[in-house]
DNA sequence: CATGAATGAGGGTTCATTCAT
DNA sequence: GATGAATGAACCCTCATTCAT
């Protein structure tokens, strides 16, 4: 009755071209990777792309998405790896979310921008493209999950937090910044280390620690 | 007696040129402008775009130093305008110097990313493109003139500074900091009013207070 | 059982396309024939010639290739035809190599200047364009064909050569000759004709006889 | 009453032009050399060259013309040259010949072809190009002085010469090895070198004068 | 499903030439 | 005469996408 391969909804195929797109991006870009260069490593024809995925944007999205359920994923496990300890520091649950952000770039260098960028989300684009709303969602995900465990560790170590508004705008912020610092850590990287003797890693570390000061 | 058209050193088209460039720029990215519609806008042919730039590519990067120049001007003008006054505090300069990144925003949208971002120059392309020396230079420049700024200041607040290079990074971290900050907030502008109500320059400011503490 | 397609190495289309630019090449020369033309002359879009040839220049080559080897075969196939006949003479072959020249103009007008072209070859290009190398190689091995037939020829006839280089020179010298006479008797037929009532043939036999009578 | 500057009828810009233009002519061929660069080397507004030539085409013929005349010149005064010494042999007049060609292609390489070009002159051009006749005349000119001389040497030589048109026929063929001679030892010249041993000049004296053993 | 074959719709760039001043 | 300014008409090339088989 049931169909034998259940488990494999996505074909083969589909996987190969998301993993080779993937790779391809992360190299050299999402405009200068040609829907060629895709087929060609993927190791079938360019009209097979087309079966599997409407249009390169199509790939885009779906990257897209997978992108945010594997940061949402990522910061989930972080988290959680941090539960069965006895004790488990606000210091360490932001270092754990600055790490994840870290190891998203690393995977996912061509959707870092994203976090920062507003998902629009027109009812046009939507009809023809209900992925937007997956994408959307899970961002909403992100942000709420973010938010939770800042919320849950401010309240351990500031209690007097009067406003909520104003503690979402603050982890925003926080957000924002952090965003900011990987982003330059990885574009200046031999720079950071020319002028400071700093490794990446280092630079980052202090920058998060920096940060993780204003939180208090 | 005195020469006519001496001031007028770059030629009208010229300028109208990149004006509109800026603009579209501005608009869709620098990607997505089309010659066609440079010169269009611009009321000229397209050949005429040819007669004052030698190609897209040198639009491009004439406007980048134009930026650069600009917010080295901008961060100058900014410090000194403070000088004047009775007490110059710290603060004071570290918020002009966030503002004048958030005006820069304003006027080279599509040059903001530079400044997190390594200028490239290797000897071949900058024999052929004199050019990106420019732009590299004034982007150091703008990098020492910030050092220096913050240098002083913190010696004014926190004198126990023992190590050069650590100060560095510290700044440079601000740096990448205030960067994201600025990027979050103009790209989510609408998300910030709807879930914290605050404008966007209100959510600025706290950002850039926030940050700032973490500078003493 | 046996295979179908295998001996269609080259795609239907892709000789199509080498047949209509040579055809092009051929009436108006390579720089006047514009892509354009090839397109529509072969019956098919502007496109369809770039996923055959990655660039003019590419077709460009394969013909000059394409007439390299066709002279070298038509040198030996003429060279050869004589072979089963009792008494080859030196002029016999000599005449053979003429012939064979004045076919090959008729066939390749265009590239028949090559032949007393030195074939350039940085590295640079090489690495690029490997085919240039055959061009070359091609080119070499028609330069040994015609000293070896001469040579051995010459010895028949003239068995006082002295030096090797020398004979050579002797080729060579003929070689450029050759070439010059069947230039201007294709480009001045109908003033041959019209002064000296010769055809274009008639006066090249005599030519050709004028030339070998200074080999001897 | 007669102007004063009679003898400079073609003003010196005129002239500035045309020199400038076969200097570049020269260097990179006729095609590759764009008004522009005419215009920058002469000094002068790309405007300015057309207020003394019609076209870019004006201009080749123009100096087409030129090289015409010069090469009657240079034939003229090779040959005459000779006259005042007591024994001018008919080799001496042939080796005149062939160095006034060598000449000729080194003042005017781009111009060289057309001496075994066939100058077209259909009433339609002509009306619109009356220098055309002019190249024309000059063409012939040359051919019948070539002749005249040859001619002239033969009958001291070989005064056998049964036919006239034979005779023409034979200078004609002639006229096209040197052609090719010269052309071959021009673009060749490094691969005379390495594999002959012999400089450019050495290579073709010993070509004309196998060339030279054919006329007797 | 898979693909070979083909292409429409541009995109940036070039250059001889014109014309008002 | 001389020129500054402008351009029309091409030209080569690219690439995501389609479709019959």
């Amino acid at each position: 009755m049931a169909r034998k391969k259940e488990p494999e909804r996505t074909p083969v195929n589909q996987k190969r071209i998301v993993e080779v797109a993937k790779e391809l991006f992360m190299e050299k870009g999402i405009e200068s990777t040609k829907m060629d260069e895709v087929a060609k490593q993927a190791g079938m024809s360019k009209s097979t792309l087309y079966v599997y995925f409407k249009s390169k944007e199509e790939i885009v999205d779906y990257i897209s998405l997978e992108a945010m359920k594997y940061l949402l994923e990522l910061l989930k496990t972080s988290i959680s790896r941090n539960e069965g300890e006895k004790e488990v520091t606000f210091h360490d649950q932001y270092m754990a979310i600055c790490h994840a952000m870290v190891t998203y770039k690393k995977e996912y260098p061509m959707n870092f921008q994203a976090i920062v960028e507003e998902i629009r989300v027109d009812d046009e684009s939507l009809k023809e493209k209900p992925i937007l709303r997956e994408i959307f969602e899970t961002g909403e995900e992100i942000n709420q999950f973010i938010i939770g465990v800042l919320l849950q560790g401010q309240s351990q170590t500031d209690s007097n937090q009067s406003s909520m508004e104003g503690f979402i705008a603050k982890i925003f912020a926080q957000w924002g910044s952090i965003y900011g610092l990987i982003v330059l850590a990885d574009n200046k990287e031999s720079y950071i280390q020319k002028c400071m003797h700093l490794t990446k890693e280092e630079f980052l570390e202090q920058g998060f620690e920096q940060l993780y000061r204003t939180m208090k």
